[in-house]
DNA sequence: AAATTATGTGCAATCGTTTGCGCATAACAT
DNA sequence: ATGTTATGCGCAAACGATTGCACATAATTT
């Protein structure tokens, strides 16, 4: 069904059955009607592919590309579903496609994006991603890009983030609230920008209640497996930690493991903070305190951002940086 | 940069410069290599909605249309991972839309995929879903259409599931096998093909070991909340459940959590199996023994379906029907 | 009755590609 | 010198939609 179709039945022209379908006042009103009586009764819909080329010129495609990591990770499911829903409400469609944390298949879905001529691209970095030349691109060609999470601190592009460093300060702010001194740190290496901004969350909040950095409390680790293996050998330290903040749930979850495997007692003997807030958190014992970081959120601002560089409503080569909230969730303090 | 513009710039026409991009021979080889080098030169990329709109006579538009009624689910998101994968890897590109659990939402979703001439669809039904309306007007249309875990008996359509009878078969034998007599099964209603294949499943583990259905032990709860709600009420029974199987790992925590607040011990007073095999089920105390739903074979299944059904080496009208196994993973039998 | 103005349609170009066909020019065989 | 074949390239139509412009015909004004 096209409007061909339409039109050598009705023995018309393809400009009469479009314009009488965008109720143009140009086509008499019974031609109208006709044309769109016998195209809702073949239920006529207008090829989308042929628009997007007609337009292409003037006004971009409303198709946003979205770069995600991982699908089943929350933090990240949650991000998508924020933009999902942003984007659906304000009449955009979303392409989306997983890295899988590999800059080579981040490179591929660029170019496939390129050529797809979304109107705009939300990304954030798989954890190979060292250089940014496919980013790059990207903006040469006037591709808006908006960062969440991993951003990309040597380019010049519009970011949304959550507030790492505050959330990181007020839930070590929180166990020493609780009477912990000695607080370990396991976070990512120093390259990603979210980081600096946790580790620096982490000492201003030491500093700030007067204890001293202890650089054998900080470890790299991101993940259950690694906590694990490292946190015993934390608790064997002659003064061993008596508190731990971790990057993220996961992370908060393997070292719970290994301390109660120790058989330390949680929270009496030993506190926990993790980030994220995810389903784990509310599935342990006792439940996991956690910085909360808001996905849905995140990805409705991205999306927000995004549209207004497409729209203009933001000059375009503006980076804006937006920053949202995080909450501090206490939880298992009793059981 | 269009091939017209390439064609200006070397003084030959756009005929010329698609058959030199795609090596035909029928171009000489310094006009050949001339344009290519022009053209990677400027990075010229070809316009991938020209493409499309030109092709679409022929061969359909490699791009398949996902439904995912969440994204936040542990097995959602693997099965889009396995989607994902698996269609990347065969040269097609996904567009993905979450229903949220609303017919209305899936209703539109299923035609915008009509409008951008998907060449198929995969989808599992939202909860709300009870007419087939969108369903039947893509089969009507030539869209191949293959559901994934809530398929649509209604319809005859292809379709890729895992095996819950078996799996809860399984599940609930190996129960029995620990020394349960009175397992209480929570489900969700008997409206989805999925419940009944679990219900079965249980129904026929307890017969094959001479055990009889007790009526009072079957629950319509598929979620953490109505298990909390529930369980304390079941504990309290003159004959209380030694066992409890959850068609979902969430309902699982949530009997896990009550049992232990009411200050049995599991699995020594009372054991519990899940059904997923989500990221929760080794971050309770004791970890969950549940049945592997596999959602990353499941999605590569479909998108492996969908193609045979796109490219033609399955016959259009077919109706596949693919069973992926499930595992059953035991876990938390000791500390 | 002639000139003007509405009113309703169709023609054709356009978006960026692909591709069947035809037209040159050159090389070969007769 | 004429006919045949090969080689290299361009024209134009097609995919499905939109839209400025021209052109009818009818209704109005002068």
């Amino acid at each position: 069904m096209t409007m061909k179709d339409i039109a050598r039945q009705l023995g018309v022209s393809v400009a009469t059955v479009s314009r009488a379908l965008s109720d143009s006042p140009s086509i008499s009103r019974e031609r109208r009607e006709a044309i769109q009586a016998y195209a809702r009764e073949h239920n006529y819909m207008p090829n989308a592919i042929a628009e997007q080329l007609r337009h292409s010129r003037n006004s971009p495609v409303k198709v946003i590309g979205v770069i995600v990591p991982e699908f089943v990770h929350y933090y990240f499911a949650s991000v998508l579903t924020g933009i999902e829903d942003e984007a659906t409400a304000r009449g955009y469609r979303i392409v989306v496609a997983r890295s899988a944390e590999s800059y080579d298949r981040e490179r591929d879905i660029c170019a496939r994006f390129m050529q797809s001529k979304v109107c705009g691209v939300i990304v954030s970095q798989a954890k190979d991603t060292v250089q940014y030349d496919h980013f790059e691109r990207l903006q040469a060609t006037g591709v808006p890009l908006v960062f969440y999470d991993r951003i990309c601190p040597a380019l010049n592009a519009s970011r949304v983030v959550v507030d790492d460093y505050m959330g990181t300060l007020k839930a070590v702010s929180y166990l020493i609230e609780r009477g912990c001194r000695r607080i370990a740190y396991y976070g990512t290496d120093m390259n990603m920008e979210i980081a600096k901004n946790r580790y620096n969350g982490y000492k201003d909040a030491l500093y700030k209640n007067g204890l001293s950095l202890d650089e054998t409390l900080v470890q790299v680790c991101d993940n259950r497996a690694d906590a694990e293996r490292i946190t015993p050998r934390m608790m064997r330290m002659a003064e061993r930690p008596d508190g731990f903040f971790a990057v993220n749930d996961d992370t908060a979850l393997g070292i719970l493991n290994s301390v109660q495997r120790l058989h330390f007692v949680v929270p009496d003997e030993v506190q926990i903070c993790g980030f994220t807030n995810d389903w784990r958190a509310t599935s342990c014992e006792p439940m996991l305190t956690t910085v909360e970081q808001r996905g849905m959120e995140v990805g409705r601002q991205a999306v927000d951002v995004l549209i207004g560089l497409v729209e203009g409503s933001l000059p375009a080569d503006h980076a804006e940086k937006r920053v949202v909230k995080t909450n501090l969730i206490v939880r298992g303090t009793t059981r």
